[in-house]
DNA sequence: GATGAATGAGGCTTCATTCAT
DNA sequence: CATGAATGAAGCCTCATTCAT
């Protein structure tokens, strides 16, 4: 939630006792122009946003964003950071708060709406590693592969479980699976639209053609 | 001057005997400037590529390019272009292929089919649009917008046989169907290597999931 | 953001004491960009002076400029609005300065003095109009037309009076009149060099030629 | 009326015997480009005048003209040595009609209505050096200034004739006199419509202002 | 903490020019 | 003679970035 918890690059400021007194004004800004330029490279990919843009959301002018950041690089790897953590965060969490006797497919459906209700609600940070990553320059992309890949083997994990436990189809290869379903998930912030339509029951129309298919019984 | 304005690139004239011989050469480099620039846009995004980028790829100068297309945005328009209409006639002849006493579920496995094979292979036009089309700005994204409406309703057309003969379950709403259809397909760009993967294997293993789901029996 | 946007380069702010504290770099910088500007349009026309002349005469580089106008077209409009501006100005305040009960004809040879001494000697602005508007893009044209025609008016109000008053010659036509004494007047900028000649007796001569013709007696 | 006549660079061709039989297509096109250019360097500068449009209005293309001319520069050299040869053919050709008992005077009336007609009527090459030479590099500028001088000197023979023979008043200097009526006949161009206006009432308006002047008897 | 003003690199585009056909 | 196609230099403009205030 605060966005500085994974920054490492902060300028120090941490030292104080305690609890956190002023809150200050810093934090706030930074948080601002991280959730503002979170938006616009959801909207508008990294190379179409300008500095100014970002800065004007933030409503501040685009010089003082480098008393926040070092460069337009380095917000765009916290977003990127903070999206996915918050991802994986969410979908932990509701992985874990399954009773311990949960079926594999049910801690799948918890992980999986999870997945859904971050990435649509909450969406400025989970949404833009999803829409752009595939579009950024290679040396961006490889210092955020690690994370992914942990996301992913994650979800691989519960996929095996599924499977081993006969659950699931035992021809399903795993890797392939987790690309399909995570992609039709993924796929999902390019047309919901909150207005319109309700996350709870995309939720569950998903969650039923992943599990069931469209075939009638 | 422009005879080809709203010809998007005929791929089909290459070979052939020499009757033709109406200016040949420019249309060489426009295949080429296109071709380029459609796998530029699919990798790096529309503001992330250069006219340079494109021009070198294309070998040839960045002032050159203007002779063929007036404007970085008209290359991006025939792009898109490019990318639906082969996508759709594709499809389209993959279902029109099907002997007359098909299933609506045949027809479907043989849409979803094209659909893939015509992504991951022949992919510079048609994985374009699927990469790019959300962060456009939104004057050109209004621009393809029917195309691309067209085709989605195409699709509704084909899953709505199914629904009516039976074949699928009556519940689902086709709207949503088909984005979660497409989407999962779609995304397969985004992970698919064709140097280690199998085109046909992944095609079977997507239909196998959308039709059945991951459940065992 | 731009205060400015239609202030049209006040010159009353230089000298005086330290009251006015607001942004005086950057008024200090419009002012020499668009004096820059009008000499060098003055001396090779509109599309013959780059940014990057204008930047340098102004003492700045070709980018900063777009700090303090929007386009090289923004520079244009500014600098003829000044260039009218000025001129009208400057005859109306010396014909408003002439006695009550001075003649029509008094006024205008007020009003050529003022005319000229503008044109000849605070020149950047005033003959940068009279050399290129007539070669300047249509739709340039026409934003200015107005303003054009309002001291053309001025000065038939001029000349009616002394038509009326029976000072000037009834048979002259007022339009093809101003017309051919502010041709003559204008003309001047293309050859008067201030090095050589004393302004003062130009004005002097082109009165007398004006008033009485060649002829003599 | 033939350009070639003062091109000094043309490709050879002369050759052959007494009369030109063929009026080889080349000069024609030679002409419809000197034409099609003095238009537009009329209209929109030098600089603002684009080769593609010479061509255009040529009905050529671009490359074509490098038959015919070596650069853009040599066009307007040519244009401009038209311009002034016309001129200054047409006026010494009106004065050297008049009768060999004419006064300096009528002299000069002559010269003035051959060198309104010239510039109001076949304007194109006439009116070109008046309205751009001002703004031309100095490079250019100097190629030309001996044919100016030339027709300067000219003038100035008429006036000296006319302030000598008394007909003019005796203490106006012969320099600032000829650049005055140039200059206030030169301005024409910037306002006549020959549309709406007769060239003969002009003439005849402006020659009695600057024989006269503007005041009643 | 934030801003105003500037910079330089680079982006898209235009244009005179060349040259094979 | 003329054109189609290309080029490189340069033009206008944008943008991330800097730094004094």
């Amino acid at each position: 939630m605060n966005a500085k918890a994974t920054a490492p690059s902060a300028p120090e400021r941490t030292g104080a006792a305690g609890a956190d007194r002023k809150a200050p004004k810093a934090d706030l800004s930074r948080d601002q122009i991280l959730s503002a330029a979170a938006k616009l490279f959801r909207d508008q990919g990294y190379s179409g946003t300008t500095l100014r843009q970002i800065a004007a959301a933030a409503q501040m002018k685009a010089g003082s964003i480098y008393y926040h950041f070092s460069s337009k690089d380095q917000i765009l790897d916290e977003v990127l950071d903070a999206g996915i953590a918050r991802n994986f965060a969410a979908v932990r969490e509701a992985v874990a708060a399954c009773p311990a006797e949960a079926t594999a497919e049910e801690r799948i459906l918890a992980a999986i709406a999870a997945h859904m209700r971050t990435l649509l609600s909450s969406s400025e940070f989970t949404a833009v590693d999803i829409r752009i990553f595939g579009q950024l320059p290679p040396e961006i992309r490889l210092r955020h592969q690690s994370k992914r890949s942990e996301y992913a083997r994650y979800w691989d994990g519960l996929f095996r479980a599924a499977i081993e436990s006969g659950e699931f189809r035992k021809d399903i290869k795993i890797a392939p699976l987790r690309q399909f379903v995570l992609g039709a998930l993924n796929w999902t912030v390019e047309w919901f639209d909150p207005d319109t339509q309700s996350i709870d029951e995309l939720i569950d129309r998903c969650t039923k053609l992943i599990m069931s298919g469209v075939k009638s019984a």
